[in-house]
DNA sequence: GCCAACGTTGGC
DNA sequence: GCCAACGTTGGC
């Protein structure tokens, strides 16, 4: 089992919006990155613990503890006019993949400026200058010291 | 809105 | 296969 951290603008889908989809579930569509992507098929089984982080607004950090709840399949949004549509992707041979992830539980923020004051979270990617990769693996002393951050007052 | 960092594209 | 140009991400 591997640990994951999912980054969603949360103007697009929010902890909030999943907690009210049915079964809190949501198609994780979107992603253009092969390497995220390559997470999502490759590597992700479900079961598989993930923070949901909130990303471009006004306190991007973690708001909630998920669940990857499928295996990866095709993307829908991939075929549909709009903003995810890709030309060169056919049904036959689809280019982009999601699983479907599954809220557990919202927390209380971790903000950004929170996770970076401790060492023990220096080595998190998210957490290195430029990343941009939306999904990135989260090791499990990382997980477990995340998980008993949140449930601690806010700083 | 700015801009650093990064991924992708396409000409050669 | 190189690499410049371009587009996107995402914090600030």
């Amino acid at each position: 089992m591997r640990h994951w951290l999912m980054k969603s603008e949360p103007d697009e889908v929010s902890v909030d919006d999943v907690a009210a989809m049915p079964k809190k579930t949501v198609p994780w569509f979107g992603v253009r990155n092969y390497q995220a992507r390559n997470f999502m098929r490759d590597h992700m089984q479900v079961g598989d613990p993930v923070f949901f982080y909130h990303s471009s607004c006004p306190e991007p950090g973690i708001a909630g503890i998920a669940r990857v709840a499928s295996p990866a399949y095709p993307d829908a949004t991939q075929f549909e006019k709009g903003k995810y549509f890709d030309a060169k992707s056919t049904h036959e041979n689809p280019r982009w993949m999601n699983v479907d992830v599954q809220l557990v539980k919202k927390i209380r923020l971790v903000g950004l400026p929170e996770l970076r004051a401790h060492p023990e979270l220096a080595d998190m990617t998210i957490l290195q200058r430029g990343n941009r990769l939306s999904i990135t693996p989260v090791t499990k002393a990382e997980w477990e010291f995340i998980v008993a951050l949140a449930a601690k007052p806010a700083p």
